[in-house]
DNA sequence: ACTTTTCTTGTAAGCGCTTACATTTTCGGA
DNA sequence: TCCGAAAATGTAAGCGCTTACAAGAAAAGT
């Protein structure tokens, strides 16, 4: 025979209360008197009573579950954010699910489909990127969404992040103060990605400015190899440029790697840059100099947000975290 | 006026059927007549109908849902095997609820609970050590339990992953045949960790044999800054040893930007081994010769075998996935 | 002492779905 | 053409919890 899981009637019965009362003391126990509080809460746990969460879900209407969707977890890119994301959820009592989307637009609508069906009370989403009819989706469903690793405050959707423009406007002015006038760009998709499209406009913008030759933009995937591979087809050229940006420190780091392959001298012969300050930047010799983004503070923060969202209050201001530039060894000044 | 989100029975009066044949369509489809489904399924999209999580939940007694408890998302250990975990349920159709510990089992215990009380319909946890009550615990909730990152076949509760003794058996051998006779080792606490527990069983067993001197053995906390704190300890001697063993990847990387930092050179000076194979290991120069482990392939089939427990069939057998020496630059040879 | 107000607790109606069982339809064979 | 089996669909009873409302008990006025 097969020991029943118990559940709310049962822990009635035995503290002699009705299920309304049970019921009342896991969710307000100021409302319930301190002497049947207690016997309640001793009938609980001699029972080894957990309540079943279907059912609370459906009553209740809320599943105290927060989703979010990231483009990958196997890179060390999202993890720190991640991580404290999912530590201050706990810390108020919302449970993560995770999902990746694998830098794909139709992979990433599947799964905040198949989250949002999964009953979560709110969505952390990266970038402001999507697929049409997405935020469509969302908004009829009522499911609350926040964008972060972004700042816009002109965009519907509210967001946690920060400036990639001017982040890289200051990655960029440094490089030109440096002395850098042949230099190239190693990014990602940016057809794609809002991120990377920011990071871009505020480069040129630095270099027109400056009345420095724009960089050539080379696109890779965003994998150490990526970069690497990227990388080698950059200086198999006469005319190398003297500093190469990459837009992510995961492809700085394929880069660096390539050039040790290649016998090329990092930073004596070509400078690197990176973008986000993960770990792998520390490890990497030369250390990367990168731009240093609030991952933790940021995860954090996107964390309170959203639970306010989901408590159902106001539409938040979008938030925007400050960002420096991490000088480490990779960028070299020409003299 | 706020409109209704639509439910079964909307869709239901939409295509003229009953709320059951609806239901039969979204879960049995080959129990309704081609016609009448697609009728159901025209309504269904035209409505944008999304099922009740919290009533299916409700009425059918599961979730599709599985939970996994790790120590940490921040470094990339746990992350491969995470990432093609979570793939894997994706596919299935099965989402992924994440919490991690710590490295406390305190608070892993507290997640666990959580997780449970979410309803996950399975559990993945990483190593064997718990709480005591924990297991008692699983068991009275009807939770299947599935273990990674070890393989004890004698264990009560069947697991998915490599043996650590043997990894770190096959490890100390090549150190010992490399001539290293004075060695030391950093790990973790192995107080609360089996996996440290077996590895070191391993490599004492492989002293033992050859009759060497057997390593001493200093605890670190498992972050780069740990091991690099840890391995000054351990060169701050008239007497250093020639190999540093570390028992993971990541202490493996801080003893070598540590060396790097204190002058000495790896591996001419000290040779240092990792374990785990993760990013870091190619990226740090000079590159880790670590055990190679099967992350990706780890987390797949403990996706699959965590459903086939989920949907209720026999607990299955404990899989033990092979891991090899993977050699790089950090260990050298003494003449 | 009695009425009014304020707290506690109980009653019972759902929440939206699945599914056992009942009913109707379809179809092959005699 | 008719009958029985098989297939398709419908009916309705829960699943275990929350919560509006009702009722009873205690506290506070008068």
């Amino acid at each position: 025979m097969v020991r029943q899981i118990p559940k709310l009637e049962d822990v009635a019965a035995k503290a002699g209360v009705s299920t309304a009362t049970v019921s009342r003391c896991l969710n307000q126990p100021e409302k319930v008197v301190a002497d049947t509080r207690e016997r309640v809460m001793k009938a609980v746990t001699e029972l080894g009573y957990s309540p079943n969460f279907g059912a609370r879900a459906l009553a209740s209407r809320q599943t105290r579950t927060i989703a979010a969707v990231i483009p990958t977890m196997e890179n060390a890119i999202f993890a720190q954010g991640l991580q404290a994301f999912q530590e201050e959820l706990s810390k108020e009592g919302f449970t993560l699910l995770v999902a990746t989307s694998g830098y794909d637009l139709g992979a990433e609508e599947s799964q905040i489909r198949s989250l949002v069906a999964r009953g979560a009370d709110g969505l952390l989403l990266i970038g402001h990127d999507r697929e049409p009819g997405v935020y469509e989706f969302l908004r009829t469903q009522g499911v609350p969404v926040l964008v972060a690793w972004a700042y816009d405050p002109k965009a519907q959707t509210p967001s946690v992040g920060f400036d990639n423009e001017q982040a890289m406007v200051d990655m960029a002015r440094l490089v030109v103060q440096n002395g850098h006038r042949k230099t190239a760009v190693l990014t990602v998709d940016a057809a794609i990605d809002d991120r990377a499209r920011h990071r871009i406009v505020g480069l040129k913008k630095v270099f027109k400015e400056a009345g420095v030759k724009e960089p050539e933009i080379l696109e890779c995937t965003l994998s150490i190899t990526g970069g690497a591979n990227s990388f080698a087809k950059l200086m198999d050229t006469e005319d190398r440029p003297s500093a190469v940006m990459c837009l992510n420190d995961v492809i700085a780091v394929g880069a660096i790697m390539q050039a040790r392959e290649m016998g090329i001298s990092v930073p004596e012969q070509v400078s690197i840059t990176g973008f986000a300050d993960i770990e792998l930047a520390k490890v990497i010799d030369p250390a990367l100099t990168t731009v240093h983004l609030p991952h933790s503070e940021m995860g954090r923060q996107a964390a309170k947000t959203l639970i306010d969202m989901a408590r159902g209050n106001q539409s938040p201001d979008s938030i925007c975290l400050p960002t420096f530039i991490q000088e480490r060894g990779s960028l070299k000044r020409l003299n």
